[in-house]
DNA sequence: GTAAGTTTATTGACTCGTCAATCAACAAAA
DNA sequence: TTTTGTTGATTGACGAGTCAATAAACTTAC
C-alpha cells in the first residue's frame, strides 16, 4: 500500500510520537517498536526513516525548538518597546505549545543527553545563545551595562522554572511560573540601570 | 577474603564509584558491573548490598543531598544576619563539594529518575521544600510579604544556574555562578520589601 | 497503451549484543 | 556451624539495527 510521498508524514508521525511516549516514560528509555507502534507503524520503517534512535530523539527535538522560536517570534512582534518585547520574550517560554508535560520532559532528557551527544549539545547551545542575545538587546536600552548578567540571569531562571514545573504534580501552572520570572523583572525594571 | 564489617566501606565505595561512573557516562545508562569493577568488586556484591541499580543510585544522591546539606549548614552557622544567612545558603548550593561537573550530571539524571520514580520523587521534594523555606525564613525579615515568591525565584535561579553548569565546556565556574545569582539577590535586596 | 524496469514504501523475522538479577559455591571469622 | 563476605557462571529478557521479500506507484521504451 504505498502511496507515494508518506516520507513527511511518517516522519511528522514518529516525532510527534516520541515526544509523548519519551513524555509518559519520563525518560529516553523507551523502545524504536512502542514509538513505532504509537506512529501506526512497524519499527523498520522507525529505522528507514531516520537511521537510529538518537536521530528520532533530536529530530523530536528541533521540532520542539522550532515551535518554541516561532511562539516566541509570534509573541514579540506584536510587542511594544524594549520591556513589552521582553516580556514577550518570557511569556514566549511559557507559551501554551511549549509549556507541556511531555515537552518539558523531552527537554529534561535533552538536557542529560546534551552532556554527552555533539549534536544535542550544539542544539542545545544555538537554543541558549539566542535566547540570551534576545535578552541581552532588549535589556540594554533598560538596564544597559548590566544587560549581559542580568540576560543569563533571566535565561537561568526561566530554565529553572520550566524544568521545576517538570516536577510538579498536576497540570503546569504557566500562571504562576509566569509570575515567579516576571516577578524578577520587575525588580530589574524598578531600579533600570 | 571477608574481613568483617565490609559492609560500610563497600557501600561507601559503590556510592562514590556511581557518581563517578554516572558522572563520566553523562547518564544513569552505565551498567553495575562498571560502577562494581570501579569499587573494585563483583557486580554479585554490589546487588548484594543494594538489591537494585536503582537503589545504588539513590543512596548516591542521598549521599550527595547529605553532603550539600552538610555545606549549607556549615556556612549558614557562620553567617550572621538575615542577608548573611542568606548569601551563606546560595553559597552553599555552589560549596566546591557540590558545584563538581559528576555531582552536576548525577542532579541532571536525578531530575529525570524524579519524574517517575516515586522515592526519588520524594527526595527531591525534601530538598526543595526545605531550601525554600531556608530562603523564605531569611528573606521575610528583608522583603516581607514578599519573601514566597522571591525564594520561589531565588531556587528555581540557583537550580538553573546550577544545571547550565552541566553543559558549560571546562570546569564548572563557581564565582560566574554565583555571580549571576548575587546579582540577582542584590536587586531584591536593594529595594526592601 | 503496455511490458519491463525502477523507485519508494513497508514489514516480519532474525541477529547479535547487552545486562540486571540470581544462585550455588567457597572462604574466613565468630 | 552459623554468620558474613564474595564471586564466577548462568539465566532470562529485552531491544537496536539489519535484511530479504513484497507490493504499489511511477518511468521509459517501444
Amino acid at each position: 500500500m504505498p502511496k507515494l510521498g508518506a516520507e513527511p508524514i511518517r516522519r511528522a508521525a514518529l516525532v510527534k510520537a516520541t515526544i509523548e511516549t519519551v513524555g509518559e516514560a519520563g525518560s529516553l528509555e523507551v523502545t524504536v517498536a512502542q514509538i513505532a507502534r504509537r506512529a501506526g507503524m512497524s519499527s523498520a520503517l522507525a529505522h528507514h526513516y531516520f537511521g537510529s534512535k538518537e536521530q528520532i530523539f533530536l529530530a523530536a527535538m528541533r521540532h520542539i525548538l522550532t515551535l518554541y522560536g516561532a511562539e516566541v517570534r509570534g509573541a514579540v512582534s506584536i510587542a511594544e518597546g524594549p520591556e513589552g518585547r521582553l516580556r514577550a520574550i518570557v511569556a514566549g517560554s511559557f507559551a501554551p505549545g511549549s509549556f507541556r508535560r511531555e515537552v518539558i520532559s523531552a527537554w529534561l532528557n535533552f538536557y542529560v543527553l546534551a552532556q554527552t551527544q555533539p549534536q544535542a549539545h550544539r542544539l542545545l547551545r544555538v537554543y541558549q545563545r539566542r535566547l540570551r542575545s534576545n535578552l541581552r538587546h532588549e535589556l540594554r536600552p533598560i538596564v544597559g551595562a548590566r544587560a549581559e548578567v542580568v540576560a543569563r540571569g533571566l535565561g537561568a531562571m526561566i530554565d529553572g522554572v520550566y524544568i521545576r514545573a517538570a516536577l510538579a504534580d498536576g497540570a503546569p501552572d504557566r500562571a504562576y511560573a509566569l509570575k515567579i520570572v516576571m516577578e524578577y523583572l520587575d525588580r530589574e525594571l524598578e531600579v533600570r540601570g
